[in-house]
DNA sequence: GACCAGGTAGCAA
DNA sequence: TTGCTACATGGT
């Protein structure tokens, strides 16, 4: 394993690895105690994820985050965890509204996660109606029975699967393992991207609005779930998912930005946050009105 | 035993 | 376009 270290404080706004991994953004890490989301973790747990064949694990430890690897994954640890955002710009250019206050006040050093596309499409069609400890468990679910294990130092470490692994599961099979009603949107998702005939990165070179369109075309796959793989896997920082918490909180603090359809909604919602990072903003407050922290 | 969880598809008006 | 409703499953 190749190693490497990065310290804390050259990370403007700090970094908080507990917080990033387990705020409900990504379902494709796996923290090696195996208490994710149920627990804190105590200090210097790892957390790791495959990324194109390669395990990375990731912790903080003695001021500093620390990665190993199969490869040097320096690079690639910095673009999944976001580590070259300037966090402290980005909370210090918010709207000086009290809920975003509070919210980013109380989760400090949370960043944005970048997923992999196909991954993060599949886990957040999963997400409908289901509360975040078990996502996660549905993704690793998938990841143990039609991924690619790899062995390294004596642990086993699953790969998402590919749309090709992904597609020849079988509506059945899905059920057996949990999925309920998304299991035929799963297969026929990967099916249409292990044929060719979409694939979500496509959308990276959409225009925000056109980009949600493109991704609504997978089934399975609305606004909100559209809106989450922009944000959470695709660079789009602007999108804001319109999900139980952040209607709750238009309702509560931001009444004026319902404006009935979720397409006119979001545009208001994303101006009141913000408009450029106003996904970080509703990141937050997602976080900090589902954990009530 | 309701009620809820990071909603969406399908259909009617 | 907008407004229902059915859809699985496990935890509180």
């Amino acid at each position: 394993m190749e190693t490497g270290t990065i310290p804390l404080a050259d990370l403007a706004g700090g970094m908080d690895l507990y917080r990033t991994l387990e705020s409900g953004q990504t379902y494709l890490w796996r923290r090696e105690d195996g208490e994710m989301y149920r627990t804190e973790p105590a200090p210097g747990t790892w957390y790791s994820t495959v990324v194109d064949g390669e395990v990375i694990r990731v912790r903080t430890a003695d001021g500093r985050l620390e990665w190993q690897s199969t490869t040097d994954a320096e690079p690639t640890v910095r673009r999944l965890l976001r580590l070259d955002d300037d966090l402290e710009a980005i909370v210090d250019a918010a709207p000086d509204d009290p809920l975003l206050r509070e919210a980013y006040e109380a989760h400090r050093g949370m960043r944005l996660v970048t997923d992999p596309a196909f991954g993060c499409l599949i886990s957040f069609i999963c997400s409908a109606q289901m509360r975040v400890s078990r996502i996660h468990g549905m993704v690793s679910t998938l990841a143990r029975e039609y991924g690619t294990p790899l062995d390294v130092d004596g642990r086993t470490y699953y790969a998402f699967p590919t749309p090709e692994q992904l597609a020849t599961a079988t509506e059945a099979e899905l059920r057996e393992l949990g999925l309920g009603y998304r299991a035929p949107y799963v297969v026929r998702t990967a099916e249409m991207v292990a044929d060719g005939e979409a694939h979500p990165a496509e959308a990276r070179n959409l225009e925000y609005e056109a980009a949600r369109d493109y991704l609504c075309q997978f089934v399975g796959v609305g606004d909100k779930v559209a809106d989450c793989v922009l944000l959470f896997s695709l660079g789009f920082d602007e999108a804001v998912p319109l999900d139980t918490w952040i209607k709750s909180a238009i309702e509560d603090y931001y009444p004026d930005c319902d404006r009935g359809s979720y397409a006119a909604t979001s545009r208001a919602i994303r101006d009141r946050l913000g408009g450029e990072y106003a996904g970080y903003a509703q990141t937050y407050i997602f976080h900090h009105l589902r954990t009530g922290e």
